[in-house]
RNA sequence: CGGGGCGUGGCGCAGCUUGGUAGCGCGGGUGCUUUGGGAGCACUAGGUCGCAGGUUCGAAUCCUGUCGCCCCGACCA
């Protein structure tokens, strides 16, 4: 490619102001991406060669593992979606799915995902366990209506995203195949050259059993991870399980209310009153919205050292009732509040609030579905809050087992954590971007789909599923955030655009460009991925802008022509090497070999 | 949805407090010079100042409304 004649650069001097992490900054300023929109962004041509590259590594190694590429459709009817009970809960739910309707009324969904499009399809063609297992996967544009799509491509509202779908005749098949696959995400991670942890994860509106999250770590990321440095245990944040620490018991001698004006808070609870956050009971409300248009009001109790994890207290909620749970929100609105409930103590909440305070016209369930964490429900004597506005007081000898409570896991693990009581190993955190997420899902939607096949016994089955994900878009930046320095991006070679850039730094030097375009003409005839730099411009500017856009080798033609000899320059180390032009293919071979097999 | 910020040429910004009809740097074009680290000089093109009302002799500037974008939070396969 030449970048005069048919692969402009477009890279800007300025960083536009309204990136905010590096690696948005320099697909913008490198010339990358340009943004349409808030969360929409077109990929220029430089862009869709890093995109085509991932997919090649993608594509690869799910070959290898035997799955089948296809194209599925992008708009999908509504029809589809109601049947996996999927419609209510992605559109006026969450809202996620971005939903339109033709001119004939007809209601339609633009995909974040295929598990409905594939199911219904796989059953049409699967009708034997002869056929099983089977894997499709595509790369394709997924959209997202993100409720505040940010930095860059990382949380974008159209991205592409490598999904692929397993079926099986068994459980026990799909566990196997679930398995294969996370060694072929390593496999392509790795070839991406991105450090990656594998964690354990909330499988989400996706549904299933078993679901585990590929994470790139980096201080940009999203999520929270929890691990252990053995490597022993990592979680998102959002699963993890850990060993809370002793709670430290309460003084024999106190009992009765205490006096605790405007002392809403936890903290300043403790410090008024001399207290241990342990030795209090934390009480928050939720109300619960479910498909069906109920709504349950929910009083959610936790150690005050410890913090509710809201994912682990939606899954469980969502388990105690057939219709699917929408949202989860605390109460604090206040005309909420006011619509519903009589005399509603907020901040000086306990355990026993009475049923009666939910007002008899509200539209709420009348009774508190009660849920106390594991880390408290063995707590006898605690402070909380007197359900009185201005007290606590002190509980004795309660019982939360005989008092109509749930007893469940809905608690933040933290750092400092233990995994288990026999090891003093305590838990990490680290941020990550989840670049990829693969899960069990099991017969969820083969049965509400009714996709079903023959088993050897002759019996009519529900298919076994798994669903596996790869953001595409997103490992392209989530890369630059662990491969950037000062003057701009450093690709891995195996994702790179290019594997080298040529720069003459003076064109009008007929010995220069004679000895330019013929190593371009060498590189190119040898199947190198060469990018020439064949702009009339100083060589300053090319130097600078082939350092930003980040290709791993520059070949500099220059004042070293006159003796057939050229540089060859390693982007990350400044490795410069002055070498005779009938050597520099050889020499390029090995030491992108070298680079290349970093990665491998 | 709550809080904050910003909309002025392709990019980065000034001008707004105190109204007088738009400017700087970079980038683009042409010419000459320069040529191994984002060149110099000269000329040049390019903007309904987000949009709509209002106040005023006169609005980028003041007022009202509205739209959009960014950040923090809430939220989130």
């Amino acid at each position: 490619m030449r970048v005069t004649t048919s692969f402009p650069l477009g890279t800007l001097r300025d960083t536009p102001s309204e990136a905010e992490i590096i690696s948005h900054q320099l697909l913008l300023k490198a010339g990358y991406i340009r943004r349409v929109n808030s969360g929409i962004y077109a990929y220029m041509p430089i862009m869709l060669r890093v995109i085509e590259k991932i997919s090649a590594i993608i594509e690869k190694e799910l070959n290898n593992i035997g799955c089948t590429k296809l194209l599925l459709p992008q708009l999908h009817p509504a029809d589809l979606w109601k049947k996996s009970e999927r419609w209510e809960g992605y559109t006026a739910g969450e809202g996620i799915m971005f939903n339109l309707k033709d001119r004939q009324g007809k209601e339609f969904g633009l995909a974040p995902t295929h598990e409905e499009v594939i199911t219904s399809i796989a059953s049409e063609i699967i009708s034997s366990y002869k056929q099983l297992p089977q894997c499709f996967y595509q790369i394709q544009t997924k959209f997202r209506d993100e409720i505040r799509p940010r930095f860059g491509l990382m949380r974008s509202r159209e991205f592409i995203m490598k999904d692929a779908y397993s079926f099986h005749s068994s459980g026990n098949d799909l566990a196997l195949f679930y398995e294969r696959v996370g060694r072929a995400y390593e496999n392509i991670f790795k070839y991406c050259g991105l450090q990656t942890v594998g964690v354990e994860a909330d499988s989400g509106a996706i549904g299933g059993a078993s679901s585990k999250e590929f994470m790139v770590t980096a201080d940009a990321g999203e999520d929270s991870i929890l691990f252990t440095q053995s490597g022993s245990y990592a979680a998102n944040i959002e699963k993890a399980v850990s060993i809370p620490s002793k709670p430290i018991p309460l003084q024999e001698n106190i009992s009765g209310w205490l006096e605790t004006p405007q002392q809403k808070t936890i903290l300043e609870v403790c410090k008024n009153n001399n207290l241990e956050a342990s030795q209090i009971i934390k009480v928050v409300v939720f109300l619960a919205k479910f498909e069906d248009k109920s709504e349950v009001p929910i009083l959610a109790c936790i150690r005050g050292d410890q913090h509710i994890n809201e994912v682990k207290l939606f899954n469980f909620i969502n388990k105690l009732k057939s219709s699917n749970l929408l949202n989860l929100h605390k109460i604090e609105d206040k005309k909420i509040i006011e619509k519903n409930l009589v005399n509603f103590p907020l901040g000086f909440i306990g355990p026993d609030l009475d049923n009666k305070i939910i007002k008899e016209n509200s539209n709420w369930d009348k009774t508190w579905t009660r849920i106390i964490d594991n880390s408290a429900s063995s707590l006898s004597k605690f402070i909380s809050g007197g359900n009185k506005v201005n007290f606590h007081k002190v509980y004795q000898k309660y019982s939360f087992a005989s008092k109509d409570y749930l007893i469940e896991d809905i608690r933040n693990a933290k750092k400092g954590d233990k995994i288990k009581t026999s090891d003093d190993e305590q838990l990490k955190e680290t941020k990550g971007i989840e670049i990829g997420h693969i899960f069990q899902l099991g017969q969820k939607y083969s049965e509400k789909l009714n996709a079903k096949f023959s088993d050897k016994d002759g019996q009519l089955k529900n298919l076994w599923m798994g669903c596996y994900g790869i953001g595409v878009t997103r490992i392209a930046q989530a890369s630059i955030e662990q491969n950037y320095d000062q003057k701009g991006i450093c690709w891995p070679i195996q994702i790179s655009p290019f594997e080298v850039i040529i720069i003459p730094t003076n064109l009008k030097d007929p010995t220069q460009r004679e000895l330019t375009e013929q190593v371009y003409k060498i590189f190119k005839i040898n199947k190198i991925d060469v990018l020439l730099d064949d702009r009339e411009d100083r060589a300053g500017v090319k130097f600078k802008d082939a350092e930003l856009i980040g290709i791993p080798f520059q070949i500099i033609v220059g004042r070293d022509s006159v003796n057939n000899e050229v540089e060859l320059i390693c982007r990350t180390n400044n490795t410069k090497l002055k070498i005779s032009a009938n050597k520099l293919l050889e020499t390029f071979i090995s030491e992108s070999e070298i680079m290349y097999n970093k990665y491998s």
